[in-house]
DNA sequence: AGTCAGGTAAC
DNA sequence: GTTACC
DNA sequence: GACT
């Protein structure tokens, strides 16, 4: 069972210290990236015994805590390291710090050592955090992923699924409305139809708004509408009583429910998956392994609650840890810990696989309830003794649920929605970058030998050279402006269209220095100006050899050139073929990034970022225009009418379509994991380290990053960085990490107490944030200024001693000239003097500050309701204007407000986790938000769903049907604010979907809560961690930190070779490099991994 | 003087 | 394109 | 407002 050996440490899991290095150590068979549920080396406990390592790391951090006074052993975890209310004191600074002293690093060694592996090779240089250092091979460094084959795999069962899941009949009565009360679930089955889903867009936008006028509103309405009925018109109908209880007896019988069926004997090492897809895990049986050792047996649902309850530690710490199954099956330790009533990972996923049933999640949410007064009832936090303690006051509840579940669950055989189609040919691809298969041979590039260019040379160009000459350039003569003029061969017009001015400019300006001519307008017009068109000089269908542009076809290039035909040998791309080309400093072959011929649909609109990278196929318009038609979830779920497509779409060739996919997946900006890598495949190993040298210089000559890049990489970090380092390490002597735990042990106790040092400056500086919040947050500056207070009161919230001056404070990281004279008044006179005067409108900032606390309400409108008169919440029910969100956001005011205990979060988690595993054991789920941060208490519940080895969109959304679908049927989710949307193009390709919604726990006590979930591809979880994490101020402190080093970081992953403009703004979407786990990412930037409770900047 | 993250959904 | 939110 |  301890199947600790089977997991090698994931990188993640590890300490800082430890070694290993996350791309390199899969063999063959990629390595479990990590368990979602990652229990982990958090400073104190002792959680489930966790693998060797990490076992020594918890007993080291374990020590340390101990040795800061104020450690309880018996204590969760969280409550050492988060104060009550303040974070820990040191926090901030040590994260600036760290991001400094990595800059620091980062510096030192690139020099020296990246050239010298140039020299080698094609390896490529990879530093661990400990400054172990290894050498890997580019692949190395991409997601470990799974081969040729498996891919193939994939797709073929996603198809042979899709048999094995016939599409639910749809009953379109599903769509009905009901009312809160009622218990039945308004969800309907989903459609897989393509067709249907471009259909109901349009309707369920009628409907949406119709909903609006929910008050009055017309049930017949509804009624004529129910088919197009989209799951938020229906929940939020719903919600606010509009009701027709009739459908939900029909629904819900109809309402097939695979979770049944798929229910199988879980566990035991490999079991069988309960739909065709066991074959997939076949050949993975390392990502299956996981979960499906984590029990051996079916549990009695109560038993694994308790269990989980009673043993768990959930460490919110560990990122990717991948030692789950490890921890899950260990022996606690320490019983002691156990009372924690905080959810055990390993466990908690563990058994919850088990619960695949409708019954099982009612059960679940059953107990839930009962253990969750009972827990009330204790001391909250301390003692779970669920077993005996739920009698009466758990029971009753109990009771009543399970007789409401039990009713609902009648109509057990509904099925969740077949999985989408993913075999469209056309949807597979995504601006491609043409790396992949040999770029090199294809070298096409249509443009045409035919129309080489005379000598029409562009301004700095110098003597060209072979872009292979470029490798040559090296960090040290990176600029010379005799540089290769690798794009001599091309002529490009381009459309400044739905271009950024800046970005075009930007373009302009690179292809002129690579040799390119630019035959188009040389700026863009703003689009104000109704010049425009005028100035667009004419095309050259002679020499041109690319259009680039923005517009969504070709038709609609055609009209804004005026002209009748385009030289067919000129090749139209997308805008993204030009910033590739750019950031590879040679053509890419047109083709992957052609446009559509003709958009069936005018709504040229966004094509911008995503141009299709159709190919030059009849369906191409097409497939661009389902593209542009988004579904919402419910609209799917339906199935509304019948869209004729929807054959087409599930009978499209799907041998073709399987080894397309597997070869074109790489063309997607997210490279897929067999590709190799995001990195051109056809160049060789050393070209490919040469591009990344390149880019570096390349992005310091041209956007200017460089200048300010290369000086940080040569000696010192930015100012900011290192200032707060000496800063840092001059004042509180034993480094920062130290200060973090020590600040945890001073003041921290479980308790309320803030036993924080400079209350009274926190505490006015406070007061001067929220007015210039409130104020105005907009006007650009006073926003930044928001954000500054915010920094420096974060950092001297983290301080361990009490500014005694001015002087003093100014050397607080983060807090400057302005704030620093500010805390001078306040330690010398007690108070800031602007305090006193301030000229602002008490009463608006009070109004203002009470509308903007409703969801859905920010300060635009905030301050446009007050101006007309507004001053109470009643005031605002009665606006006719009001948005979906604002209505659920006015009726839930109150219980949104209340912060959610870590306890009841866990329960929360819980219950959408056994959701999720109703549809597949091993998908898994983890809480992140503040709560993996360690806080007491969270503002909402923050869920990320996963599935190993999961990534196209179309099993991903099949998962978030399926969890939805299950949460509404249970009365847990009770409104929704945002729903996944749903198009075609995210079939084939990896795509997060985000629900955001109200939830309840059953009771009638129990609190509306805001609950944000994610279910996103395996590959992208460790970004999606990170930046689910938080805090936002770490996030964004992460993101500019890659953005000064040509990268980009997302929620989707880390890319480099990213191009901006002066004004910073991103021209191309760089190359993925990291993203399957979290410490992927911080290795690739190069910082240090932060535990989840040192990202609280 | 210019930067201050990057993304999504809803309208 | 704006607003609000993560 | 802090920092380059
Ligand atoms: O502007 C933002 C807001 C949030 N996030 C990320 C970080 C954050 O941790 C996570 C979840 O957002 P949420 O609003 O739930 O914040 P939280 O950190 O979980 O705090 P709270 O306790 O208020 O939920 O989303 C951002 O990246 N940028
Ligand atoms: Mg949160």
């Amino acid at each position: 069972m301890s199947s600790s050996q089977d997991l090698p440490l994931s990188p993640s899991t590890t300490p800082r210290n430890s070694p290993p290095l996350p791309s390199l150590t899969p063999p063959s068979p990629p390595p479990p990236p990590f368990s979602l549920r990652a229990s982990s080396p958090v400073p104190s406990s002792s959680p489930a015994s966790p693998p060797p390592v990490a076992r020594a790391v918890f007993t080291r951090e374990l020590a340390m805590c101990k040795a800061s006074k104020r450690w309880r052993a018996p204590v969760s975890i969280f409550e050492i390291p988060y104060p009550p209310t303040a974070a820990q004191p040191g926090t901030t600074a040590g994260f600036f710090e760290h991001l400094e002293s990595v800059e620091r690093t980062v510096q030192e060694e690139d020099v020296t050592d990246i050239p010298k592996d140039l020299e080698q090779g094609p390896l490529i240089l990879v530093e661990s955090l400990n400054k172990k250092r290894v050498r890997a091979r580019p692949e190395d460094l991409l997601p470990p992923s799974p081969p040729r084959h498996p891919p193939l795999k994939k797709v073929q069962f996603a198809l042979e699924s899709n048999a094995s899941f016939p599409i639910k009949t749809r009953r379109s009565t599903a769509t009905t409305a009901s009312s809160s009360s009622s218990s039945s679930s308004p969800v309907s089955p989903l459609s897989s139809t393509s067709s249907r889903r471009a259909k109901s867009t349009r309707i369920s936008k009628k409907i949406g708004q119709k909903t609006l006028d929910y008050d009055e509103p017309p049930q017949d309405e509804l009624a004529a509408h129910r088919r197009a009925v989209n799951l938020s018109t229906a929940v939020n109908n719903l919600a606010w009583g509009d009701n027709d209880s009739a459908d939900d007896e029909r629904s819900s019988p109809e309402v097939p429910d695979n979770g049944h069926s798929l229910v199988t004997p879980v566990l035991g090492g490999r079991r069988p998956f309960p739909d065709d897809k066991a074959d997939l895990a076949a050949e993975h049986p390392d990502q299956h392994r996981r979960l499906s050792e984590g029990g051996d047996d079916q549990y009695d649902l109560s038993d694994h609650i308790n269990e989980s309850i009673r043993s768990s530690t959930f460490d919110p710490g560990s990122s990717n840890a991948t030692d789950t199954s490890a921890s899950a099956l260990t022996p606690i330790d320490n019983p002691a810990d156990t009372l924690a009533p905080v959810m055990t990972p390993a466990s908690t996923s563990s058994r919850l696989s088990t619960v695949t049933t409708d019954a099982d999640l009612h059960a679940l949410i059953a107990t839930t309830t009962a253990t969750t007064r009972d827990k009330a009832t204790d001391n909250a936090g301390t003692t779970a003794t669920v077993s005996s303690g739920r009698s009466k006051k758990g029971k009753e509840p109990v009771k009543t649920v399970a007789n409401v579940i039990g009713s609902r669950r009648k109509h057990p055989s509904e099925s969740t929605s077949a999985p989408l189609r993913s075999t469209h040919p056309v949807s597979s691809g995504l601006p491609v970058v043409a790396l992949d298969e040999n770029v090199d041979d294809d070298t096409v590039v249509e443009v045409g030998p035919s129309h080489r260019l005379p000598q029409r040379r562009s301004e700095r160009v110098r003597l060209s050279s072979t872009p292979a000459e470029d490798k040559t350039q090296t960090l040290e003569a990176p600029l010379t402006p005799q540089a290769p003029r690798p794009l001599a061969s091309i002529k490009v017009y381009t459309i400044p269209v739905n271009m950024d001015s800046m970005v075009f400019k930007t373009m302009r300006a690179r292809v002129l220095e690579l040799g390119g001519a630019w035959l188009g307008p040389k700026t863009k017009v703003l689009q104000a100006d109704p010049r425009v068109k005028q100035e667009v000089p004419v095309l050259d269908n002679d020499i041109t050899t690319h259009i680039v542009t923005a517009l969504s076809s070709v038709d609609a290039v055609k009209r804004f050139l005026k002209v009748d035909e385009i030289n067919p040998k000129i090749a139209i791309v997308g805008r993204e073929w030009l910033s590739d080309t750019i950031m590879y400093k040679r053509p890419m072959e047109s083709q992957t990034y052609a446009i559509a011929k003709a958009a069936l649909t005018d709504v040229a609109a966004p094509a911008t970022t995503d141009v299709e990278p159709t190919t030059p196929s009849p369906d191409t318009a097409k497939a661009s225009t389902m593209n542009q038609n988004q579904l919402s979830f419910h609209e799917i779920m339906q199935g509304i009418q019948e869209g004729s497509l929807d054959d087409g779409d599930i009978s499209d060739a799907p041998e073709n379509d399987v080894v397309d996919v597997s070869h074109e997946d790489p063309s997607h900006e997210i490279a897929a994991p067999e590709s190799g890598e995001n990195k051109p495949r056809g160049l060789s190993a050393d070209e490919v380290e040469r591009l990344r040298r390149e880019k570096r210089c390349f992005l310091c000559k041209e956007v200017g990053h460089w200048m300010k890049n290369c000086p940080k990489q040569s000696h010192g970090t930015t100012k900011d960085e290192v200032l707060l380092q000496i800063i840092s390490s001059g004042k509180s002597e034993g480094s920062r990490r130290k200060s973090l735990y020590q600040c945890q042990s001073p003041h921290v106790a479980g308790g309320k107490d803030e036993p924080r040092y400079n209350g009274a400056i926190l505490e006015q500086l406070k007061i001067l944030m929220d007015h210039y919040d409130k104020v105005k947050t907009k006007g650009s500056k006073e926003h930044f200024k928001v954000i500054n207070y915010r920094k420096a009161i974060t950092a001297i919230r983290a301080l361990d001693y009490e500014i005694t001056s001015e002087e003093m404070a100014l050397k607080v990281p983060r807090v400057g000239k302005k704030i620093a004279q500010k805390i001078g008044e306040c330690v010398a006179l007690g108070k800031i003097k602007k305090l006193d005067h301030l000229d602002w409108d008490k009463e608006r900032s009070r109004v203002e500050t009470l509308f903007r606390s409703v969801y859905g309400v920010g300060s635009e409108m905030a301050t446009e309701w007050y101006n007309k008169g507004c001053r109470t919440l009643d005031d605002l029910r009665k606006l006719p204007d009001l948005t979906k969100n604002q209505i659920t956001g006015l009726k839930y005011h109150e219980d949104l407000l209340k912060r959610i205990p870590r306890q009841e979060v866990e329960q929360i988690g819980r219950i959408v986790e056994s959701a999720a595993k109703s549809l597949h054991p091993d998908i898994d789920s983890q809480v992140t938000g503040s709560y993996r941060r360690g806080k007491l208490d969270c503002g909402d519940v923050d869920i990320v769903v996963a599935r190993p080895n999961i990534d196209n969109g179309d099993e991903l959304f099949v998962i978030m049907e399926h969890i939805l679908k299950e949460l509404v049927k249970a009365d847990f989710l009770v409104e929704h604010l945002s729903l996944p949307v749903w198009s075609e193009s995210m079939a084939n390709q990896p795509h997060h979907f985000k629900y955001m919604g109200i939830c309840k726990l059953p009771g009638d006590d129990s609190v509306h809560r805001h609950i944000d979930i994610l279910v996103v591809p395996w590959i992208h979880l460790g970004a999606v961690l990170i930046y689910f994490t938080g805090n936002d101020i770490c996030n964004r402190s992460m993101r500019l930190f890659a953005s000064n080093r040509g990268m980009r970081l997302s929620d989707k992953g880390l890319f480099e070779g990213v191009i901006r403009s002066k004004a910073r703004k991103r021209v191309n979407e760089g190359r993925w490099v990291a993203g399957r786990t979290e410490r992927e990412i911080f290795d690739y930037l190069k910082i240090p991994y932060l535990e989840p409770y040192e990202r609280e900047c």
